[in-house]
DNA sequence: AAGTAGCG
DNA sequence: ACCG
């Protein structure tokens, strides 16, 4: 296991985890889902995106990978990060700058997946990533710097919260499945990521 | 390129 | 078919 990886298993109870979800349904009225394709090749994504905060992670063909400060299909500014994912990022990272970008990744059905990867599309890769997971589990795949290597799984459950700092900062790591239907949190069900993050540097 | 396919 |  790469150094730098933190598991918090069970970090919000039941109640924190439906106030933000709460939260979370009434942004994404005006703050809408919408689904990144690929750079080059136009595919889309199996999951559906959105963000928070003044930068926001899309892709497309396009413009490939990149931040930036407005949906991408309303134009308009993201929502402010939610002060409860803002105080986890305090409490847990201990990092002075708060995040820019809070990523949602909404896995929808049983085969939304992401393939492993790497966060490589910020400025700032001294501060951690944090994760926090809702509703059904999934199986987190972790491996190392390079993508050829040993990797470890690990499942994820609702209310818990993965930290990548140090050396896994820059780990490549991916979601291989969802355990559809594990966890009533969501009433129509799916898993729903938050990923904080710093962009640029401080 | 965070995608898919294909292999054992 | 599933898994890594």
């Amino acid at each position: 296991m790469i150094a730098g990886f933190e598991y918090h298993p069970e970090y919000l109870t039941r109640e924190e985890q439906e106030n933000l979800l709460t939260e979370i349904r009434e942004m994404i009225k005006s703050n809408h889902l919408f689904q990144p394709s690929m750079p080059k090749t136009d595919k889309p994504f199996s999951v559906a995106m959105t963000s928070f905060g003044s930068l926001g992670w899309v892709s497309d063909k396009a413009g490939g990978y990149r931040y930036q400060s407005f949906h991408p299909v309303t134009k308009r500014p993201w929502l402010p990060i939610p002060d409860k994912l803002l105080s986890i990022w305090s409490d847990l990272t201990g990092y002075t700058e708060p995040p820019e970008c809070c990523l949602l990744n909404y896995y929808q059905n049983e085969k939304a997946k992401m393939g492993l990867h790497r966060d490589q599309d910020e400025q700032d890769f001294n501060a951690p990533v944090l994760s926090v997971s809702l509703g059904d589990s999934a199986l987190f795949r972790l491996g190392g710097l390079k993508r050829q290597g040993p990797t470890t799984s690990t499942k994820l459950n609702s209310g818990d919260i993965v930290i990548l700092g140090g050396e896994a900062r820059n780990a490549y790591h991916g979601i291989d499945r969802i355990l559809y239907g594990s966890s009533q949190l969501l009433k129509n069900g799916g898993r729903i990521n938050l990923t904080l993050r710093r962009v640029n540097k401080a």
